[in-house]
RNA sequence: GCCGACAUGGCUCAACGGUAGAGCACUCGACUUGUAAUCGAGCGGUUGUGGGUUCGAUUCCUACUGUCGGCACCA
């Protein structure tokens, strides 16, 4: 009897049945065969042994693409799990799935894993490779299941599989002497796991929950050639170089002080003139957009925060009160409550909406020791807040507006790539369910309305709110929340906002919350790694170093730079009594775009020799002729 | 906050139970320089902070603070 097989390419062959995906590829090419990691049966993942009972689309994935990746460092999480066991066998296997980059597996070990434990079970683990041993899957009930891994003691899979109806078919896997619950499917045999380096260790509490005990968690990648993992390293250690905490240094843009607080960030010269034009650019771009720009103070009474539920919903981000004439005050953690008392100001009519209140609002927010993280998780930071206050009828444009405007204005910044997701009702939170699910339809519309590609956060909303969030990803992959649009059904009930409308009766307005680069200094962080230090010309703190080759130039040095800082262009002569070549040098580490190097010819000239940081020497050019070309640059943010 | 690692001049790093050393930076001097480091001299640290062990601690133990990698939490 044979069976129908469609590939890809809709062509279709025929095979006996009971073939497995591993027949066919080696039917196809033994390089193929050698190489087939998992192959998906009428789109399910499946071992590559396994019998194809009845006509199927097939097909087949190698280590080069997603689902090979995911079930071959699967796979070698569990042989890591096999490893463990042999080394530590009072330890309590829990899970171990693949991730975007490799794998990890946690376990429950009374005492941590050291470095040499690590080193000890990559030794293990390769030897077991070695081993070619086999990927057996075994389907039992759940009650057979139960039975297995109890006599293992192995309590945290008896805790997954009493979560699983009963009846249910279960799958298990073993190699050599190990067995796992896994739904799999994996790799034909350990031997196909060539190169192995286990990362780091780190405690993850069981289930992500805190409340939960802390188990061992260790990270490691695996590839089908030494080579491939090499170049993984080599990468890693290349990401690293961008890092904004590196750079921030070596730039001398921004520091954080033991002596002042953790995370509490000082801006340098240099970071700070970034910061500015930054500022300067959204503030136009606001006026643009028809935003008010507005200040607020840092505190305010504790009434306030009563009234707008942060002290209820929100309390434990922030920091304690202070007494002032015997009235407890807080340092704010949001400003909308000071942007809603503008609001409240006046008696508002139907006619003014909607009103876009716009600032660069500095918060504090206690953060938890361990979340610190350089630039992107601070404890205090400047939002770049508005509030939007709206008629309903004006809620969908607003939000698709804003969003669109946010996406613009990051691609001015040079970003290309972000992830944008839908975040829902969170356990904790204000409002009616019937309330929220009105308002995320709403954000869901404009997503869709613009054809944006999003993910859900389910439960990612804030305590007032659901939103949507664009994040960027850092030097690391590691994704941070830049742009937020978050809508606000709660604060306008909570502060009675009203406007008059055409029938002459107070109406409650929706209100949005936005920031469109979240914080200045989480903003300044991705931007920095971003670019590598290597900022659009229009950021750059000093965009021009005029270097003399000696010191008979430098009045020619000094007009060049009288005349280039006429045009707006952030300049520094470099008067050291040095080589040319060490100016360039320090110029080029300083990663300053353009170096004007001056000598006797270009004295003579009225010309600069002109060198691009990276690229290199560009020849000589008319002072005038290159000012253009560089403002002409600056102005187009390239 | 939790698990683990770490903390030495401004920076990057070395040393070690017997009170610390290099390179860069900085200062001074010489050189007057043509596209990624000229030479020489000098300055600079009570080894994160407190306690303990010891004849002696920067080294060992401990608490705290901070940093790093995760987890949890979040802009």
């Amino acid at each position: 009897m044979n069976i129908n097989i469609k590939f890809p390419d809709n062509s279709v062959h025929q095979f006996p049945r009971n073939t497995t995906p591993l027949q066919i590829a080696e039917n196809i090419s033994s390089g193929l065969a050698r190489d087939v990691i998992t192959a998906s049966v009428n789109g399910k993942l499946v071992d590559v042994n396994y019998p194809i009972q009845e006509d199927a689309r097939i097909e087949l994935f190698k280590f080069d693409s997603l689902p090979g990746k995911e079930i071959y460092w699967h796979s070698t999480a569990h042989l890591m799990a096999q490893a463990v066991k042999d080394l530590f066998p009072e330890v309590q296997v829990t899970i171990g799935p693949a991730i975007e980059n490799g794998f990890y597996y946690d376990f429950d070990k009374d005492v941590p894993f050291t470095d040499e434990d690590l080193e000890k079970i990559e030794t293990r683990m390769k030897e077991l490779a070695r081993e070619n041993l086999e990927y057996k899957r075994r389907e039992v009930s759940r009650e057979e299941a139960i039975e297995i891994f109890r006599k293992m003691k192995e309590n945290y899979k008896i805790e997954i599989l009493e979560e699983i109806p009963p009846g249910e078919k279960i799958s298990i896997y073993s190699q050599g002497n190990f067995t796992d619950l896994c739904r799999g499917p994996h790799i034909i045999h350990t031997g196909k796991i060539k190169a192995i380096k286990l990362l780091k260790i780190s405690g993850a509490y069981w289930r992500g929950d805190a409340r939960n005990k802390m188990l061992q968690r260790i990270y490691g990648i695996s590839f089908p050639t030494s080579k491939e993992l090499n170049q993984y390293l080599v990468d890693l250690e290349e990401a690293k170089k961008r890092d904004h905490r590196k750079i921030g240094k070596d730039l001398d843009l921004y520091s954080i002080s033991d002596d002042i607080g953790a995370g509490l960030v000082l801006w340098h010269p240099n970071g700070a003139m970034i910061r500015n034009v930054v500022e300067r650019y959204w503030i136009d771009k606001h006026l643009e957009a028809d935003y008010k720009i507005v200040y607020t103070p840092h505190i305010g009474k504790s009434e306030l925060w009563d009234t707008s539920g942060h002290l209820g919903f929100y309390r434990e981000s922030m920091y304690s009160p202070m007494l002032v004439d015997e009235q407890e005050y807080y340092v704010k953690p949001m400003n909308c409550p000071f942007h809603i008392a503008i609001y409240q100001s006046q008696k508002r009519s139907y006619k003014e909406l909607p009103l876009k209140y716009a600032e660069m609002g500095t918060v504090y927010r206690y953060e938890h020791s361990g979340a610190l993280h350089g630039l992107m998780r601070v404890r205090g930071f400047t939002v770049d807040d508005a509030h939007i206050i709206c008629t309903p009828e004006q809620l969908y444009d607003e939000v698709e507006k804003t969003l669109v405007f946010s996406l613009d204005m990051l691609r001015d910044f040079g970003f290309r790539d972000f992830k944008i997701y839908l975040a829902t009702m969170p356990e904790k939170a204000v409002g009616e369910r019937q309330n929220w699910d009105q308002a995320t339809e709403s954000l869901r519309e404009a997503l869709h309305k613009n054809k944006i590609a999003y993910e859900m956060d389910e439960g990612g909303g804030a305590f007032y709110g659901p939103k949507i969030d664009i994040k960027v990803k850092d030097s690391l992959n590691r994704l941070w929340q830049c742009s937020t649009i978050q809508f606000d059904f709660n604060l306008p009930q909570r502060f009675n906002m009203e406007y008059i409308a055409p029938d002459n009766q107070p109406h409650r307005p929706f209100m949005v919350h936005r920031a469109l680069l979240g914080s200045v200094e989480r903003f300044f962080g991705t931007l920095i790694e971003y670019h590598s230090g290597n900022f659009p010309l229009w950021l750059c703190p000093i965009q021009v170093q005029i270097l003399p080759i000696s010191e008979n130039y430098e009045d020619y040095a000094r007009s060049v730079y009288a005349e280039i800082r006429q045009h707006g262009i952030r300049a520094e002569i470099d008067l050291k009594s040095e080589k040319i070549g060490y100016k360039i040098r320090e110029a080029e580490v300083r990663k300053i775009p353009y170096m004007f190097i001056v000598g006797q010819k270009e004295k003579e000239e009225g010309t600069v020799s002109v060198r691009r940081h990276t690229a290199g020497d560009l020849g000589s050019f008319l002072l005038q002729d290159i000012v253009k070309r560089l403002k002409e640059e600056i102005l187009t943010k390239k």
